[in-house]
DNA sequence: GTCAGTGCAAATAATTTGCAGTCTT
DNA sequence: AAGACTGCAAATTATTTGCACTGAC
């Protein structure tokens, strides 16, 4: 599985414990955990997927507080959460503006730079009283995996773990 | 709550028989409600939604019938699945290129007509081997009333049959 | 000490499935 | 008659919550 480079997710991390500290948002090892492995894994991974991750280095962890914690990160915009229709909640630590390329059939989830012929202008698009906070661009279909071996369902969430 | 005009929502379902017939498709009555009852409402409901629109009607019509119906007619592309992060799923009959605006708050998703600015051509924004199908653009925020009387979550599936 | 944060187990919400009956061809 | 489609109830999956405990200010 690709991965995020070991200095980049440093500096991530660095930069996450700065804004709580400025927000006087505590930074438990929970939390800074369930941080570092999205910030690591650039695919996108569901809570139960962090959770799988973390367990080896902190047995006690337990599932619904990544769920807690990805869900109060999200509220504080310090990650992103993404979805594909009917499937599980999937997150982001990439707070870069970028587009997500979808497989339909696996569920599968990469980044996609914003070229300039998708860079979408956020004034102007929305009725007045609406306020724009994010645009989600879903590139959807299937990938070439799929194509060539079709799987009988979208996998299920503790199917995607040992991928 | 908003409606599309009869007419409208009798050429859909014209046209929605014509397809399957060319397919083979069996047109069932309760197939034909479900898609009626989703071409009647612009408001993207959720399965659930639907079931309760057609219960007058059609008592005897079950909620697991929805959910297959639905299922397959997305996969027969003949009605779309729409998502907004960590919410349930919404089905929409509109299969007009249109993005969706989205209420982080209460979930509520209109349609959003494809301006210029926002046309996003297909080809070559996904890697080779990857089979591009559809292109979902939302457009996340808050909406004026949510601002104003900020509800306490996302609301659950049963609150959402009530508005 | 207070209060936020956590683990565990139980609860809830959304969706799917098994099976027996029904309708269509 | 064979197969497709449906209703009902039960099962499964994803996510949330109550409660008691622990640790930081």
């Amino acid at each position: 599985m690709k991965k995020r480079s070991q200095n980049e997710v440093d500096s991530w991390c660095t930069h996450f414990e700065e804004r709580c500290r400025e927000r006087g948002i505590r930074v438990t090892p929970q939390r800074l955990a369930v941080y570092r492995a999205l910030a690591a894994d650039p695919s996108h991974p569901t809570a139960e997927l962090v959770h799988g991750r973390l367990h080896a280095g902190m047995a006690s962890l337990s599932l619904a507080t990544v769920y807690r914690v990805l869900e109060f990160l999200e509220s504080e915009g310090l990650v992103r959460r993404v979805s594909s229709p009917g499937s599980v909640s999937r997150f982001d630590a990439n707070l870069a503006r970028h587009h997500h390329l979808v497989c339909r059939l696996c569920g599968r989830m990469e980044d996609l730079e914003e070229i300039a012929s998708m860079r979408v202008p956020f004034a102007g698009i929305a009725p007045r009283g609406f306020d724009v906070e994010q645009l989600d661009v879903h590139v959807v279909g299937t990938c070439a995996s799929c194509r060539r071996a079709p799987a009988k369902g979208r996998p299920t969430n503790s199917e995607l773990n040992y991928r």
